[in-house]
DNA sequence: GCCGTTTTCGGCCCGACTGTTTTCAGTCG
């Protein structure tokens, strides 16, 4: 039992729950424990044969039951009967945006609308306009709503994010009228997959940066047009970005708002409660002053404001350190924060060296030579070129004979480069979990990723075990992109993740954090596993041209997620250090 | 449904916007 199908159960139920207008507070006791469940470093099993799940914040007697009883019999009977009593088309129905629980439950109970292509008929024939609550523009939103889902509305990479990001921010910068910009929302967090983009700026002239804002060229079409906030569809990808503006008093409350995660703001105000404190995005306050914060709403008069001009003044009244925005998920962060407990984490000027580069040798575009010449831009002190085993033919893998030719070249260069070229291959595991090179060529290399590229189908204890058996081969030091997934391809393949780590744990091997944009694997999930586990982790950028080189950064924000210190990282350690590691 | 250095019952984060009303419910982040 993966530990998804548990959260996947848990949110499908909260949003059937809320389709029969149960309780709100049951429903988000749902979904609280489905976040929980997913940000569990550890397997539910190994949980439950502790006799440990209510241990878990957010899981309580009920809950356990059902956990047991899907890992029991992989299913809950419960969750079964729901579904029974409610067509799946609402549920879809739901995720169009404006339409939520009351309105779908209106619109299946009076008009018997239960699928989205029956909404859309009826929209377009203006039957809805018969109930009570929907007239013109709420019909036209919902179909509006429709096509929005339908274009996309998809998550997208943590690069597409930050570029589209960049591209409004440059624009939005060139203004006068802005003083101050920041960008907020999951991009700040660097998760690893966007929805939407969350722009916050100070200005004077509220006004006028709204109107630029909705006239860029960047922008499609725009949803909402406020003084304080606006939302458009940006061109790209269809994201949506958001855009507010801001009082300069308000900047730090807001960004922190902004910034979230949901959970993560929920737990901080329920702490700022308990300390006596209440917090909005415009401040924070005396609890006691239940009304007049500040905002529009109160007429804009300030109130007792006890912080919120920056972020670091708020955690400070809380008394607690700063909690760096990839941290935000709650997934004990506060408390690490009130203790002064907070991992120090690993910074992009602390990666010494990038240990997965692919050369023309294989399905690489650039030259050995020029990149060398090229990672000098990058004050790294070591980089493995690794390319692809005889196998992998699709990816121009080497045969032995190329191998030596590549040996000899790499030797040529480093007399004359900067930084030390380590002789590496990416070499393929194959379906029964030996490797694509002899153990008398591998010992040849100085760095040796093993990877699996092909037979993604097996089950998962095949799956498992070829990676395990990879680990134990005594030339294996790297095991690359561990779980195969691969944005808008692959789906990660089936794997046991805690057999691996310690497979990984017993035989030295690293784990990577593989930081190609599409990729991004180990996530920061599985990137904590492995360090429970005392794994250690290594970066690759996976470049395949000059240009990707840069991708560290990205890798560099997982790790960041995963709570990782230097000393968790490979990349850390000088020269010296790596050598001596490769020597296990 | 969870949870408890005030509670085993009665709370549960907070505010803005939209579209529909004529004071507010629904939705969103």
């Amino acid at each position: 039992m993966k530990n998804q199908e548990v959260s996947r159960i848990f949110r499908d139920i909260a949003k059937i729950l809320e389709l029969k207008g149960e309780n709100i507070f049951r429903i988000r006791a749902y979904e609280r424990a489905a976040q929980a469940v997913d940000n569990l470093q550890e397997n539910l099993e190994g949980v439950i044969k502790k006799e440990e799940l209510t241990s878990i914040p957010g899981i309580g007697a009920d809950l356990s039951v059902k956990i047991k009883e899907i890992a029991a019999t992989g299913r809950l009977k419960y969750y079964e009967e729901l579904k029974k009593k409610t067509p799946q088309g609402l549920i879809a129905m739901m995720e169009i945006p404006g339409l939520g629980p009351k309105t779908v439950k209106k619109l299946y109970e009076q008009l018997k609308i239960n699928t989205v292509e029956k909404l859309e008929k009826a929209a377009k024939s203006g039957k809805l306009l018969k109930l009570e609550g929907i007239r013109e523009k709420t019909e036209d939103n919902i179909l509006r709503g429709i096509n929005l889902v339908r274009k996309g509305g998809e998550r997208q990479t943590l690069n597409s994010g930050l570029l589209l990001s960049k591209s409004f921010v440059d624009k939005l910068k060139s203004l006068k009228a802005i003083d101050d910009i920041e960008v907020a929302g999951s991009v700040r967090r660097k998760k690893d997959t966007i929805k939407d983009i969350d722009i916050l700026v100070t200005s004077k002239k509220p006004k006028e940066v709204m109107d630029k804002f909705i006239h860029l060229d960047l922008v499609k079409e725009v949803l909402a047009h406020g003084e304080t906030k606006s939302s458009v569809i940006a061109k790209e990808n269809n994201m949506q970005v958001d855009l507010r503006v801001l009082k300069h008093e308000s900047f730090g409350s807001a960004l922190l708002y902004f910034t979230g995660s949901k959970e993560f703001n929920i737990r901080l105000r329920q702490l700022a409660i308990k300390m006596g404190y209440k917090i909005n995005e415009y401040g924070v306050f005396p609890a006691t002053s239940m009304k007049n914060t500040g905002g529009p709403a109160s007429g804009g008069q300030k109130d007792k404001k006890l912080a919120g001009k920056t972020e670091e003044e708020i955690f400070s009244l809380l008394k607690m350190a700063y909690i760096p925005p990839e941290l935000r998920e709650d997934r004990g962060e506060i408390d690490a924060a009130l203790e002064n407990k907070l991992p120090k984490l690993i910074e992009l000027n602390d990666i010494k060296g990038d240990f997965h580069i692919h050369s023309r040798y294989s399905d690489g575009l650039a030259s050995i030579a020029d990149i060398a010449k090229k990672l000098e831009e990058f004050d790294y002190e070591y980089a493995a070129i690794c390319d692809h085993s005889q196998s992998l033919k699709i990816a121009g893998g080497l045969s032995e004979k190329e191998v030596y030719k590549k040996l000899k070249e790499l030797k040529k260069v480093n007399q004359k480069s900067k930084i030390k070229l380590f002789a590496g291959t990416e070499v393929d595991i194959a379906s029964d979990g030996t490797l694509d090179y002899s153990n008398n060529l591998l010992k040849e290399f100085d760095v040796v990723v093993a990877a699996i590229h092909s037979g993604f189908k097996q089950t998962k204890a095949q799956l498992t075990k070829r990676i395990v058996n990879a680990c134990k081969n005594k030339y294996t030091n790297i095991i690359a992109h561990p779980t195969g997934k691969l944005w808008g391809a692959r789906e990660a393949y089936d794997i046991d993740i805690d057999e691996i780590c310690r497979a990984a744990a017993d035989n030295q091997v690293a784990l990577e954090i593989n930081c190609y944009p599409q990729r991004l694997d180990l996530n920061d999930i599985n990137v904590m596993r492995a360090k429970k586990h005392g794994v250690k982790l290594t970066l690759g950028t996976d470049s395949h041209q000059l240009n990707q080189l840069w991708s560290m950064e990205l890798g560099v924000a997982v790790a960041r997620r995963g709570w990782l210190e230097k000393g968790d990282i490979i990349n850390c350690l000088s020269l010296n250090g790596v050598i001596k590691w490769l020597k296990k």
